[in-house]
DNA sequence: TAGTCCATGTAAGATGTTACATGATTCA
DNA sequence: TGAATCATGTAACATCTTACATGGACTA
């Protein structure tokens, strides 16, 4: 059992909102701004064709009034039950030092799969795991500061205002759905 | 001639400041908040041999006093005006909205490897980037806040967020290179 | 009828991941 | 002597990128 990519899910979560066709999905990548994913057709196909060797989707070609015929897939039981238990995984530091985008894709799709009580542990979660990761960063600015580059030292700060950034976006994210419940 | 990825010129610019082995390098990818590439071998040797057949570097197998042995690499001149090109490359759309990580990295090394001038330059011309690219989020997001889910439109305002403390941080880049010349 | 958009695909080549493998040195 | 760290490597496998290829439908 190979593991799903990053790409993988972007491609379930779509899917699981409604039916799409390849080409669907591609269109998606190229003009919203969900533009970490390639557009490329050599990308997109060959992944749904394994996602569908796989079983977490499946395709029906549509006999078109006119058009061009077209493969419209949807998730199966097991692709969406998948799906969710990638959402619903622990946030691990390692998702926060090296797998943001897909912390976030995870997030993005969470109200129509995980529901309210779900979305509100993840934020809380994740809101503990930059509280935690945040400081150690801080730490070593200042044991290196002296030691590195001036730009060096701010491309650091960059990453350092980019995770607080997430810190307080996650509290307003959480305001957000305690509001809304 | 094929082309330079990011982890390449990674490693290319961890050298330029000083000589390095396989180790040194991933030892830095492991214990630095230069996290976001691997510090696996299976990475890391491949990509110093490669590096090395294309004459960017050049490795030299340092007998020890003791230690075992271990290939220390330099840049060559190829590898050093390769590298140099790759910072002063114009900054396009595309490095702005799939790329940040490359542009960061750009940035991270200039000081040693292209001086003041080309470094305000570069952070001029990526303030200008960002300010020609934040409206267009902002303006999808206004088009189509009202048929987002929720955790949707509050991925897309957590990214938001982000491109606009890079855009602040720019500002207080350049401030900070004015004050020190 | 020429160009653009819809729509799906394959092939070659390169890179990255994970796991395995080896062996020297240092220190408790 | 056993464990941890230093140090370098390969192999299998999967994925991604770029380029090429095809053809229907619509519209100016």
């Amino acid at each position: 059992m190979q593991t799903i990519t990053t790409l993988d899910f972007a491609l379930l979560g779509l899917i699981s909102q409604k039916p799409c066709s390849g080409y669907d999905l591609r269109k998606f990548f190229s003009s919203t701004p969900m533009t970490s994913y390639s557009d490329s057709p050599g990308t997109i196909y060959p992944a749904l064709h394994r996602l569908e060797r796989r079983g977490l989707i499946r395709g029906q070609t549509e006999t078109g009034k006119g058009q061009r015929e077209r493969r419209l897939f949807q998730l199966t039981l097991r692709g969406r039950t998948e799906f969710r238990r990638w959402q619903l995984r622990p946030i691990t530091r390692a998702d926060v030092v090296r797998r943001l985008d897909a912390l976030m894709l995870r997030f993005a799709f969470m109200d129509e799969s995980a529901g309210p009580v779900a979305t509100r542990r993840f934020l809380q979660a994740f809101h503990k795991e930059l509280a935690s990761y945040i400081p150690t960063l801080r730490e070593y600015l200042k044991n290196n500061r002296s030691a590195m580059p001036l730009s060096g030292r701010l491309a650091l700060e960059s990453g350092i205002l980019g995770y607080e950034t997430l810190f307080r976006w996650t509290k307003a994210a959480l305001a957000a759905y305690h509001k809304e419940n």
